[in-house]
DNA sequence: CAGGAATCTGTGAGCGGTCACACTAACTGT
DNA sequence: ACAGTTAGTGTGACCGCTCACAGATTCCTG
């Protein structure tokens, strides 16, 4: 015997604005059961695909959903299917990188949205200090989510081995860089984006092709400076190399004056991220060189600002929104007990004004 | 890497993936009381507070938890609670913005920082399209989250309407142009900051001010030129005034080729965004022009291209770190039935080289 | 036309918590 | 001494859903 609905208010507001007062209580799959003139079961099942369920029931079960503004309780289902449907996307790096780099601002509404096509939500964490990492795996552990999309660029991150403990589904954006992790991976060919671009630098008659690499302790500053030297083998001097400590602009600005006071004859740079080919346009102008007729100037990224950069770069194009879309398949594999494994996904030479 | 498959059948019907046989089932509460040789309730009162509960049981309990890395099941609770500490960021923009505007950027990581204080997290929803705005606000509606940070600048946006009618808690990022909605917002105080550039340009003795404003169905494009105006008035001349369509690099560029067209003697300009001077400067560079020895350039949002362009932008601040602590504030004061208004935050002129 | 398969439906038993309530025991004040 | 607090505890009733199972139809198919 189950009571029909009491203690509701009299109002009856719907549409209207109407101002009111007490929370109205959400109908329940039993309001619309009882609505419907069906059981529980039945609009549980129209409710998860609809099998094995007569069209008249179906159709009875929809209407009443309409009418009443049904919405399954997210929590109720979690605690049963033991499914969040809600993957964390969790940034381990220092606050300034989500300021500053313009990779995260392309990767993450792409894999908000792969994961929404997927009915997936994205929780966002940053995990930049001890306490924060602590946080976020004890909010992962706690099994918030049904998976973990892990973007942290520095290798040694203590997160990946926490992650990998606790057989939680994980997939990282880039290779990381510590052997011990067995986390797979989406990451651009960032090598041969390397030689890609030095290749082309050679091809166009540079001599002095100089690098602004990025920082040796991530995958995609290791391998693009990897790529450059398999090019340019031994002829790849010493002086011809400066290793900048971030991806940032600044730090391009600085290299860029080293490696022209070290080498003031250099006719092209490969930097490798756009924002330090920024930094070096900005050394360059000021130093009186005109790009690309004196010097050549090639980035790494294809981010917005190597469009809009004067002049505009070329570059390296990373399918970002490609990566995330791989990202979130091999999580949903993962999370699916399927097979998945690491991907790597070519890059692309873009050809603007600057080299 | 994970080893060969093993599941049973090959069934791939949607979601029935089988209760994860690998998985080790989690300790639960009952688990946890068994342990520590108290009952369910004690338990539960020492994982809310502790009041109530004597020094021994608590630490029994608090041992047991430890030994048996018990992590409270998030949905379990939020199904009796009605609280899923979980906030939507809504971005209800065409994806672009997500991309370009450098004030996500800065907007975002600080409201997951303000949430994460509070134990509450972000799960970001963009909402370009009008499917995505429907499955947004179907999301929402179910009550997934308790409130919701909805950042939309054009006015008109039928979220919010639709927000509003759902009693839902929510807090706008900028103030809405529909009079309609009454939802509160926090912003910079766009027309003040508007007034404090064109000031401080035409104390600098510059004669012929001419402004890019931002697009008018912004309340950020429409203060900010209102603020323009209030300085200037009647002196305030059409052939100074052109509106971007949005507040991008390229329009800039554009923009500034217009005023110069119509007006070749102006001395100074006011862009209503960073990244809308920084397309004026190129513009200005290309036409020969030096900033600002011939025109003086005033930007607005103090974004990280402000420092980073060239010359490096004199702006004008908008505190957006404190706009997200602000809102969030906010929102939780509604998630608790405490009154709260709409909050205006005051903006700072940054002199740098371009003025 | 019997009988097995396939379709459709309702029911009860949880999922893992919280919370109100009842109860005990020790501590008050008069 | 007795009632009245107050601290500390256990219990049962949910919260809203899914899922396995059993029962009831209908649909073949030999």
């Amino acid at each position: 015997m189950t009571g029909p609905d009491l203690r509701r208010g009299p109002n009856e507001a719907l549409g209207a604005a109407g101002p009111t007062p007490t929370h109205r209580r959400m109908p329940t799959i039993d309001d619309v059961a009882k609505l419907a003139g069906v059981s529980r079961g039945t609009v549980s099942r129209v409710l998860n695909g609809g099998h094995y369920v007569s069209p008249g029931a179906l159709a009875a079960v929809q209407r009443a959903v309409r009418d009443s503004g049904y919405m399954v309780n997210a929590s109720a289902r979690s605690l049963v299917t033991k499914r969040s449907n809600a993957v964390a996307f969790v940034l381990s790096e220092p606050q300034e990188r989500l300021f500053t780099d313009p990779n995260f601002s392309v990767l993450l509404p792409a894999c908000t949205q792969a994961l929404a096509e997927e009915g997936l939500s994205l929780i966002l964490m940053v995990a930049a200090d001890e306490e924060e990492r602590n946080r976020v795996l004890h909010y992962v552990h706690s099994r918030h989510v049904d998976g973990v999309l892990l973007v942290s660029t520095h290798g040694g991150d203590p997160v990946f081995g926490a992650l990998q403990r606790s057989q939680i589904p994980a997939v990282a954006c880039g290779r990381p860089l510590d052997h011990e992790v067995t986390i797979p991976f989406v990451s651009a060919d960032d090598r041969e984006g390397g030689r890609q671009m030095t290749r082309y630098l050679r091809e166009r008659g540079h001599q002095h092709i100089a690098i602004i690499g990025g920082p040796q302790d991530t995958a995609g500053g290791y391998d693009r400076l990897q790529g450059y030297r398999d090019i340019l083998g031994r002829r790849a001097l010493k002086r011809l190399t400066v290793c900048a400590p971030d991806f940032g602009y600044e730090a391009g600005k600085r290299a860029m004056r080293e490696l022209i006071g070290a080498n003031p004859d250099i006719d092209a740079v490969f930097a490798a991220s756009d924002l330090l080919a920024s930094g070096a346009l900005t050394t360059l102008r000021r130093s009186g060189r005109r790009v690309p007729d004196d010097v050549a100037v090639g980035g790494f990224d294809d981010s917005s600002i190597a469009a809009t950069s004067d002049p505009p770069l070329t570059t390296i194009r990373q399918p970002l929104e490609q990566v995330a879309k791989e990202m979130v398949e091999v999580l949903l594999a993962l999370i699916r007990h399927e097979p998945a494994s690491s991907r790597v996904l070519p890059t692309q030479l873009v050809v603007r004004s600057s080299a």
